[in-house]
DNA sequence: ATGGCCTCGGTTCGAGGA
């Protein structure tokens, strides 16, 4: 089973990307974040037709999150029920036993201005939230993008982005609260060649430089870290004509 | 250099992203 994650900036701008990459990579579960469209203008008949159920849940301009699945979905819940969110960026749902949690951590913008309070306030709900989950539903895949780089070796220059949003000291707490709940790093269950990342700024030709980070994850619940076999970003999308600023993560795991 | 690029909404600029 293989299960992968993207932030495509845009479905309605990348849906043919989004086809296309399915076509040369059959994953059974693809995880979407930013969106950016409303509920009536989601493309569900093109993703039917390329083999995939959909659930969603979007707004207008900002936000919105998205799993596409081979297999039939069960309980599909939108939100954090224990955060009042007028933003959309959690959707959920079982496939094949495994629970899968699709997330859109907000950016922060800034350390110490409103977005970074919400964002922090929003990750520990999460944390909270996902306590729970995992109790009811132990194998437990959060996927999507965190917009939190974990360690200076997911960044380009740790020295320019150090206290920088994305890589404070308080988000990367958050990223090992989750990781204190029992979840793994799927890219860091296998040896990893060095400076590999997930998005690249669209300016200063940061794609070509390698001026990257990893800020999309797949954490696995310890049952799921045992059948994962692999977890590898595919940079291919990113050299693509008008892409995405983010590229797909993929793990795979045993039956 | 509080820059640079991309998307959206809705007009030709501002907000937000990361």
């Amino acid at each position: 089973m293989k299960l992968a994650t993207w932030n495509v900036n845009s479905l309605k701008v990348r849906l043919p990307q989004v086809l296309h990459w399915l076509s040369t990579s059959p994953v059974d579960v693809l995880c979407l974040q930013e969106t950016k469209l409303t509920d009536d203008k989601f493309p569900i008949a093109e993703i039917e037709a390329a083999g995939y159920q959909v659930a969603f849940t979007g707004q207008k301009t900002y936000n919105g999150v998205a799993i596409l699945s081979r297999f039939p979905m069960q309980e599909v819940m939108k939100n954090n029920p224990l955060f009042e969110d007028e933003q959309q960026r959690i959707i959920s749902a079982t496939i094949q036993g495994v629970r899968v949690v699709c997330a859109y951590i907000p950016n922060g913008q800034a350390v110490g201005t409103d977005k970074y309070d919400y964002k922090l306030r929003w990750l520990d709900a999460l944390t909270r939230w996902l306590a729970d989950e995992i109790q009811s539903h132990p194998a437990l895949a959060l996927l999507g993008d965190y917009n939190i780089a974990p360690a200076d070796a997911d960044v380009y220059d740790p020295a320019e982005w150090a206290g920088q949003v994305l890589c404070s000291d308080a988000e990367r707490a958050a990223f090992e609260g989750l990781i204190a709940l029992g979840l793994k790093d799927a890219f860091r269950l296998f040896a990893q060649p060095e400076k590999i990342y997930s998005w690249w700024d669209y300016r200063q030709m940061a794609f070509r430089r390698n001026r990257g980070l990893r800020i999309d994850h797949i954490l696995l619940s310890a049952p799921l870290a045992e059948r994962c076999t692999a977890c590898d970003i595919d940079k291919a999308p990113r050299k693509w004509e008008q892409p995405s600023d983010h590229t797909p993560v993929i793990a795979t795991l045993t039956p």
